[in-house]
DNA sequence: GCGCAGATTTCTGTATACAAGGCAAGGCAA
DNA sequence: TTGCCTTGCCTTGTATACAGAAATCTGCGC
């Protein structure tokens, strides 16, 4: 079965194959199909995906470099097992660059993003309470777009990236039943960036990681 | 010219030769021997170190994954430029992430971990004004592991490695003037944490990156 | 029946080979 | 002379091949 090839960001990244298979990996596992702690054994997946083991290969290096799967010395990758304790520490440090996002995204507080803020934030409350799944989605993408573009630190983007990667598949059982106070707290925090009141921004932004997690701070 | 069997950290990656490799790079890009900009040939490099073209990719792709190192498409390798805006990106966060493990660090106050502090402590002021480099890189690096070992957050840490290696590489033509000062103000972040005052511990060691950065909070 | 040692299998680590894309130099035409 | 096109080389992307380390299985001794 040869890759779907679907969207191919030309973005930042390099070779097709090992893109593609980073995403389809990627989707798999955020999706459960690879159960935590599953073996990646490198041919069974080079014949799966009908690619040569290299670009198998690089994929999971790539997969490791964020933290979704795990290489070990000989014995090769598996999927990464998430235990209490890293979740606390996956959320004491996701908690804290968000709010430096949030605190940064107020602080620029460019007035022509901030249209495009109101505009979301309109959307959002409209669809909040739809239920639907996908529309959600979305919506929290295009939240954490909009944030982070303003933030205008790429470093800091980077970096969360992964985290919000890791911390994602440990959320997704609570989000479902979460979804509308998740875009109730997402909304508070987009009037505070609007506002242009830095600290409070940044400390819903916390508070929510640490709701969205369901531990206390 | 066969790789140096330096040592072998047996810790938590893989392969020896890629691994070698990517200490060697990691070192000739610090050292400044490869500079900013350069373009790392896959070939050249193989034979620089007499092995073959895949360990050396896998060593750049694991350098490209902590940002000392950018790989674009059909283009290959090459040492990261760093410009004023990445500086102040790197330094942001950086600063937060450090303020969070002196925050932590100062909370979990262990007291049989405050013995080794107040040691380093010791140390730390007997040899502060030595003026030798090596000593205080030692007393450094000392000073980064103890606090870290004590915020107990393998992930903040696995995290700020990449990015104290990004920050290094650009705080290095101020380090060697900087190094008095530099201790003085680790002394008061140690000092903090012995003390158990979060607060404080964290403020000054946000501060202490901005005052080794060289720029504005 | 149980444990240990050797053999076998499986998988990774590394090397080599081939294909294809991008860049630059050189030639051709205007 | 200058601009464009062609061609060739350099370099990466991908595939295949081989060697060596773990893990597993098997048979023997106790």
């Amino acid at each position: 079965m040869p890759i779907a090839n679907g969207d191919k960001k030309p973005g930042l990244n390099h070779s097709p194959l090992t893109q593609q298979l980073v995403e389809a990996l990627r989707e798999k596992i955020m999706s459960g199909e690879l159960a935590s702690g599953e073996r990646l054994v490198e041919e069974r997946l080079s014949e799966e995906f009908s690619v040569s083991r290299m670009p198998v290969r690089e994929a999971l290096r790539q997969l490791a470099a964020s933290g979704l799967v795990i290489i070990e010395p000989r014995r090769g990758a598996s999927v990464a097992k998430f235990h209490g304790d890293l979740l606390r520490e996956l959320v004491e440090v996701r908690a804290t660059l968000e709010a430096l996002n949030a605190r940064l995204a107020a602080k620029r507080h460019d007035p022509e993003q901030i249209a495009a803020l109101e505009a979301l934030l309109a959307e959002g409350t409209k669809n909040a309470h739809s239920g639907d799944g996908d529309v959600l989605a979305v919506l929290n993408q295009k939240f954490h777009l909009a944030l982070g573009k303003i933030a205008a630190n790429s470093v800091l983007q980077e970096v969360m990236l992964s985290l919000r990667d890791r911390t994602e598949v440990l959320f997704a059982p609570r989000s479902q039943a979460r979804a509308p106070q998740n875009w109730e707290e997402h909304a508070a925090i987009l009037r505070a960036v609007i506002k242009g009141d830095p600290e409070l921004a940044g400390l819903l932004a916390a508070r929510h990681i640490y709701n969205a997690a369901g531990i206390e701070p």
